[in-house]
DNA sequence: GTGTTTGCAAACAATTTGCAGAATT
DNA sequence: AATTCTGCAAATTGTTTGCAAACAC
């Protein structure tokens, strides 16, 4: 119903994604953009990651913590996200295709897919014992 | 370090989680305790479901939609999210043990657990082709 | 009594939205 | 010319926090 016109900020948006292999959240997309377009504007990032994530040219990851990322590596993969410092790796790991199969036999409704978040303490942050640094938020998931 | 007293907010929180097998938002949970003590507040669940959830009483799930929810069953399952109403229902199918192990391998860092989301349309969805009414939100995600 | 928890309201963070003007077709 | 897209600011949503009073130990 709706046409889709060109927009150069897009493009930059999806160009900026597919250079990244962690997985930015819109903010930091933003700062980057802004780079190349100084008054792009955050709500066009938001409003474009949704797009071009509902076209599925990339992929809204939500783990757990604070803010969406975004990943333009579409096809299923697994991620890892550090539970200290909030950073998401992809994990190069053979995708399980069964899974759905296995889910869809025994559930009411119709599956479509899933994904699979795992968790840990990144190499980076096991390394400095002192790693706190970015995302102290998560301290609290900690804390226990 | 911190004591932990009792509380008669907390326990009822608890409480109402682990009678229901579906995945209450916090503002469910707020919404339902109001009727045994009309005068708690919102911060206090969320203080309280946060504190439960650290301490390994109840589960945070975080899936895409809006607001998190809570889960009273603490061992590994699976979840499955209905992309058009938001529901998270569980899914009883055996829980995949190795997966963490795999994953362990080939991680440079540490790997602690995972979780995995099957995302589909329920069974109620399904049946009632007018199902909309609940989370008209995710009507952005099918918008493609 | 000391320390934790609560209710309330204000603060926050992430994201969405309304609108007039600029860009694309 | 007709629409879509953008920048900006204000609005929403989900969640956290500061504080004085209430409660548990």
């Amino acid at each position: 119903m709706r046409a889709l016109k060109y927009s150069r900020q897009r493009e930059s948006i999806l160009e900026f994604l597919q250079g990244r292999d962690d997985h930015p959240t819109a903010d930091t997309v933003y700062m980057n953009i802004r780079r190349i377009y100084p008054n792009i504007s955050l709500g066009t990032v938001y409003r474009n990651l949704s797009l071009l994530a509902s076209l599925g040219e990339i992929r809204r990851i939500t783990c757990e913590d604070g803010a969406d990322r975004f990943d333009a590596v579409t096809k299923p993969h697994y991620h890892v996200v550090c539970r200290r410092c909030g950073r998401v790796e992809d994990l190069h790991m053979k995708w399980e295709e069964d899974e759905d199969r296995r889910a869809a036999d025994i559930y009411r409704g119709r599956i479509e897919g899933h994904t699979t978040c795992f968790y840990g303490i990144c190499a980076r942050c096991l390394e400095e014992e002192s790693c706190g640094e970015k995302n102290e938020k998560n301290s609290l998931t900690a804390m226990a």
